[in-house]
DNA sequence: TCCCGTCTCACCCCTTCGGGTGAGGTCGGC
DNA sequence: GCCGACCTCACCCGAAGGGGTGAGACGGGA
C-alpha cells in the first residue's frame, strides 16, 4: 500500500517540524513536501501529485484560503485541510467555499492530527470539535454574509430596503415609519435605482442572494 | 470532578450493551440512564439531570429526530449526540435541525465515541468524518429542503412558482412557457391562493425561506 | 359513461407600483 | 454664507399585478 502523501504549509518553521514529526510517525502517512507560504504551495501542487495539503489559514503573501482554491481547482483529487490557531467563524465558512476537506485547530491531538489527515485523503472531511459547532450553526440558521450589498444607500435606504426584503408593502412601509406613501415611494425609488433592481421582487431577491434578510 | 452524565436510547439491546460496556471504560464517562425508545427519553430528562444523550435516530413509536427536538426544548443544557449507522443525508440535517449537538455513525471507534461524549458535553461538537462531509456541502452550496412547501400545486404551478420565485414578471413567464399572458395570470393566482400568499414579493420570500431558491 | 382536475384563455376592474419632475426643510462641511 | 446630501412630500401617468368570473379542451378515474 503506497502512503498518503502530504505538503505541510506554514509560515512557521517550529510547527512544521512539530507537524512532519507527528505526522511521520505514522506509518500511512508521508510527508513529501514542506513550504513556508501559499505561493509555493500552488507551486508544489502543480508539479506533483499530492493527497493531502496540510496549511495554516493565516500566512503572508497567498493567504490559506486563497492558495486553497487554487489547489482545488488545478489539482481536485488533493485534499486540503486547514489548520488554524483558533476557530474562527468567518475563516471556517470561507475556507470551506474555497473547497478545504477539513478545519482543524492547532490545538488538536497528534493522534486526532494523524486520523484526520487519512480521513480526507479517504475522501470524508474533518472537523475539529470546535469547529463543528461553528458549523453547524450555520446549517441550522443559514449564514448571513453582513457585507454591504447596499452600498451608496443613505441609512433611509437602508431602511426601506429591509422592508421591502421583508415583502413589506409602500403602505405598510409608510405605516412602519410614519411617512407618506410618497415619501415611501421616493425612497423605494432610489433604493431600486442605486441598486440597478428592477423592482421589490428582485429587491428581495437581492436581500436573500446576499444574505442580507 | 463529576463524571459526564449520559443516557443512552436505542431499541437494540445489543447495541445499549455495547455502548455501556464502551463508555463506562472511560472515566470521565458514567452511563447512568438507558432506555429503548425515543418517549422513554424524554421522560427520563424530564425527571432526571443529564449531560449526554446518545440517541439512535431510528427507533419506533418516537424517532429520534422528534425525542431530540422535545429534549432540546425541555433541557437545554442537555446535549444530544446522534447515532445511526449510516450517514443519511436528510437525516443529518433533519437532526441537527431539532438542535443535536453531535452526529455519529455507529462504525465509529470506541475511543472516538467517548471522545466525542466528552465534546458534546463540553459544549463544542462531534461529527463523524463521513458525517462531516455532507455537512461542509451543505455549507458549501446553500442547504435546499426540496419538500413540499409547494403542497397541493399542480406541476404547471409548480413551475410557475419557480419562475416566480426567480423575479420574472407575468409577461416574461408568458414568453418563458410560451403562454398567453392571462393563463399565466391565472396560474399565479391559483399559486398565491394555494399558498396563501399576497403577492409575487411574498412568493419569492416563501421560497427562500423554504429553500427552493 | 360521466365527472373532476388540469391547462388553457378571455374580459373587467381596481390597486399597486415604478418613473418622471419638482420642491421645501435641515444639517454639516467648505 | 453657500452648497450639497439627505429627508420629506406632492402630482401625474402608464404599466403591471391581483381578484373575480367564466369557459372550452383534454385526460384519467370512478
Amino acid at each position: 500500500m503506497t502512503k498518503i502523501r502530504v505538503m505541510l504549509v506554514d509560515d512557521q518553521e517550529l510547527l512544521r517540524v512539530a507537524l512532519r514529526t507527528v505526522l511521520s510517525a505514522d506509518e500511512r502517512i508521508e510527508v513529501t513536501h514542506d513550504v513556508t507560504n501559499g505561493g509555493d504551495a500552488i507551486e508544489v501542487v502543480r508539479r506533483h501529485r499530492l493527497d493531502v495539503v496540510l496549511m495554516d489559514i493565516r500566512m503572508p503573501r497567498v493567504d490559506g484560503v486563497a492558495a486553497t482554491a487554487e489547489i482545488v481547482r488545478i489539482a481536485p483529487a488533493t485534499r486540503v485541510l486547514m489548520l488554524t490557531t483558533f476557530d474562527d467563524d468567518e475563516l471556517v465558512v470561507a475556507a470551506i467555499r474555497a473547497g478545504a476537506s477539513g478545519y482543524l485547530t492547532k490545538d488538536v491531538r497528534p493522534a486526532v492530527l494523524a486520523q484526520a489527515v487519512c480521513d480526507v485523503a479517504a475522501g470524508t472531511s474533518a472537523l475539529a470539535p470546535g469547529v463543528a459547532a461553528t458549523v453547524l450553526d450555520l446549517v441550522r440558521q443559514a449564514p448571513m454574509r453582513r457585507t454591504a450589498a447596499l452600498d451608496g444607500l443613505t441609512p433611509r435606504e437602508v431602511e426601506i430596503f429591509g422592508l421591502l426584503a421583508r415583502g413589506r408593502s409602500n403602505s405598510e412601509i409608510c405605516a412602519d415609519l410614519v411617512l407618506s406613501e410618497n415619501t415611501v415611494k421616493s425612497h423605494v425609488k432610489a433604493v431600486l435605482q442605486k441598486l440597478g433592481l428592477r423592482d421589490r421582487v428582485h429587491a428581495v431577491i437581492h436581500a436573500y442572494e446576499n444574505g442580507l434578510a
